[in-house]
DNA sequence: AGGCCGGATAGAAACGTTTTACTAACCTCG
DNA sequence: CGAGGTTAGTAAAACGTTTCTATCCGGCCT
């Protein structure tokens, strides 16, 4: 157990323990005969580096932290895998958290991100509260907004026009003619459900019809499941001409729901999902969706991250909002 | 910058340093008064332990790492859904890692957990080379395999049973008549491509027909896209009566080609997925395919490696196989 | 030839915990 | 009433790096 450590790569290689650490980070600053005798002795003893140890002294470590909403949902899902390509490329690990929508678990893993000492921190925030990213800010942990837009000017934010995204969603489903629109959401404690809504009702009113009649269907969770038990509620209600939701989930399992219940789609009802993951295209009925650049959100924040933490002096904060997509398919055909 | 230390809560409580240690780590040790005004100066002053300090000194730290193929695969999302919730409950964070199937990558990261001294690590190994996960245990780093069965006999795995499951699709294919069988896989250096194509073989020969007549495509990822490049080979070289593929996302890919052929499912070709993932029963032809007890998987994996770090000496190394459950939808019909 | 300079390396301190003696005070009981 | 045991807390060492300062040495300049 007792592994082998600097001192130990030092003895082998006849010099000292501060050289070794010279070659593991400032292999410039040291004579190149030296240098090989040290790296032949760090592979011929298999010396891993003590990254707490490392950590500790250099008062920084090479993790990030990224905490998400949902990590059972393919946009997170895309949205990681751009970190963690990024971060991989650039030698840090990702330490993963998942909010499940819960503030509390949100709160307990960014308490864990700040005891490891994490370089900086991706997060889609699942509520509204900003005081507890600048707690995290106040102890020199960087902080990058995913898919939400910056709370503050001093802060990178990356993010994708919901409220552009609902208007235009709406505005496709009336243009194919509906006249009554239901929205199926998440939890409104979730900014993106809100802004996509203000943009859907936003649609109505520039088409003339009364936004508070844009009827909305809170689900608990942004979940299939979720979905088919709004849709349930809509049926029992009185269906509308088009439903708009508030992700492919929702929309995937308001779609299962509707067929179940003989409900043409999209001849009795025209359907609208947002993300467009890709089991969109492959649904029974193929969605229609709002995409967004998931994959890329994910690789520019991480990259506006570390570019925060390794230049400092250099770094410019940026805002960036992404438009998205519109894809028509069969569901509102 | 200069983050409270426990020097510093020790002064503001008057105490040592070595009792508000005792405090967060042995609260039982010191008296109730003590332990309260410890407290309150904890509170008080904003402090968060300083994790790399405490892993140092302690030896080991409260972190896991997560070594998946695909985390783009809502196979291994499920998995990882799994993983993250049972770490968190116990207060460990989970460093994630995608090998996206190439085994330098997979390496990198397994170099990066060492670095950072993880407790455990929880792996879907890419490729079948066991020695870079003894190296790990050398260094006192427990390993739990998933969703692959075990290496060795003093090492936890939890897996399922891949050959029974390839045995049950193509049963079930045959059975619904059809005489000629494909089999879209991904690479065959992925064990789990390897066992379900013996399952399928065992199925034929069961029925009385060659095993080698099983004619297989192997993609180069398990994804949809590949899928549907598999699936145009596979039209272009004459369709099978029935389709059988290694997992889901390959057979929607497969799905969406053939249905843009013209191809009709299930009546001229029945088609099968693998993992049983929520969109295999959303899709175009609803997918028969095999479940697996995929949040399970993940949860136990970590359960068991986390009893295996806290209690190594009533720990009790076991080998947990699953079977699979055939799910039969429109696709088989 | 003596002083100086700069490059290369050594040596030691420091990072913030945990842990291992160790002490002091108090209790118990013969 | 004192030996022995228990409890609560202290002080100091240790974990494995990084980093700062100091030292050494060879060569160059005047």
């Amino acid at each position: 157990m007792a592994l082998v450590s600097i001192k130990d790569v030092a003895a082998h290689a006849g010099v000292s323990p501060g050289t070794v650490s010279n070659v593991l980070n400032r292999p410039g600053k040291v004579a190149p005969a030296t240098r090989e005798r040290v790296e032949a002795a760090i592979s011929e003893l298999g010396f891993v580096r003590h990254g707490s140890a490392s950590t500790l002294r250099a008062g920084h470590s090479r993790t990030i932290g990224l905490s998400v909403i949902d990590i059972g949902n393919p946009f997170f899902t895309e949205v990681a895998a751009g970190v963690e390509d990024v971060a991989s490329e650039l030698g840090y690990a990702v330490i993963l958290g998942n909010s499940a929508g819960s503030q509390d678990k949100e709160d307990r893993n960014l308490r864990v991100l700040a005891e490891h000492r994490v370089r900086g921190v991706l997060i889609t925030p699942s509520g509204e509260d900003p005081g507890r990213l600048d707690r995290l800010r106040e102890r020199g942990i960087s902080v990058v907004l995913v898919d939400h837009p910056a709370h503050r000017p001093d802060q990178c934010a990356v993010a994708v026009d919901d409220v552009a995204g609902g208007r235009a969603a709406v505005t496709h489903l009336l243009a194919k003619g509906a006249r009554s629109v239901a929205y199926v959401t998440g939890p409104l404690t979730i900014r993106q459900c809100v802004e996509r809504r203000e943009g859907a009702k936003g649609a109505m009113r520039a088409a003339g019809l009364d936004p508070d009649d844009l009827k909305v269907a809170e689900a608990a969770t942004m979940t299939a499941r979720a979905g088919e038990k709004a849709a349930a509620d809509l049926i029992a209600g009185g269906l509308p001409e088009a439903v708009f939701c508030a992700n492919d989930l929702l929309a995937l399992g308001v779609l299962r729901a509707l067929l179940r219940a003989g409900v043409r789609v999209p001849e009795d009802v025209a359907l609208m999902g947002y993300d467009d993951i890709d089991f969109a295209a492959a649904s029974t009925v193929s969605l229609s969706s709002m995409r967004q650049p998931t994959y890329q959100l994910g690789r520019i924040a991480t990259e506006l991250l570390l570019d925060e933490c390794d230049n400092p002096d250099t770094h410019a904060h940026q805002h960036i909002m992404f438009q998205p997509e519109l894809i028509a398919r069969e569901s509102t055909q």
